[in-house]
DNA sequence: TTGTATCCCGGTATTAGTATCACGTCCATG
DNA sequence: CATGGACGTGATACTAATACCGGGATACAA
């Protein structure tokens, strides 16, 4: 075992994650938003049911896009309470 | 085959945002920064080198985090071509 | 009813990210 | 010179993300 199983918190931070953009994608399609970011709709319902709790980060960047949705927001409100914002003592 | 094999310009967008987060980086350590974002010193390496183009996106958030750089700055210096790539034929 | 459009889920296939191991190198220190 | 730190690279292992395929359910219009 050399990869990180996905802790049980990333699955749910991702639930979390996908219920943002879902959030944001308000009443337009998945299709249409899908289209915008350039990934498919399977991507995009992954990623919002969290079936995807990890995206990679251009794929999201650019849902973020498509969305009009500030990524440094969605790691905050996903990213609160873990050690992934350690290292602020600058 | 149904995944996309990473076309050049994504490989190459990894290397620029490869270098980005290395110019981040500066005189600190990988060690250090690879432990403040909780991510091992060879994944740090590879993203940095370029050698992983599209990292995971709670990954790139660590490591901006850790490195205090905005995603949405490493998003926007590196995903301008996402659109771009419709017209980039170079 | 039929047709269309949206959403949803299962499986499948391939690539890619992440982590560990082992090697070598450079630089600074003892 | 020897040692230790950090950097770099290659190989290896395993999980995960992405895309495609088929299915289904619901709602609205013709």
């Amino acid at each position: 075992m050399v990869r990180t199983p996905l802790s049980p918190w990333e699955r749910r931070r991702g639930e979390h994650f996908g219920a943002l953009l879902r959030a944001a994608r308000g009443d337009r399609s998945m299709v249409e938003v899908a289209a915008a970011a350039g990934v498919s709709v399977e991507t995009l319902r992954k990623i919002e049911t969290g079936r995807a709790p990890t995206p990679a980060f251009f794929t999201v960047a650019a849902l973020g896009a498509a969305l009009g949705v500030s990524l440094d927001e969605l790691a905050l409100a996903c990213g609160r309470g873990e050690e992934a914002a350690e290292g602020m003592s600058a």
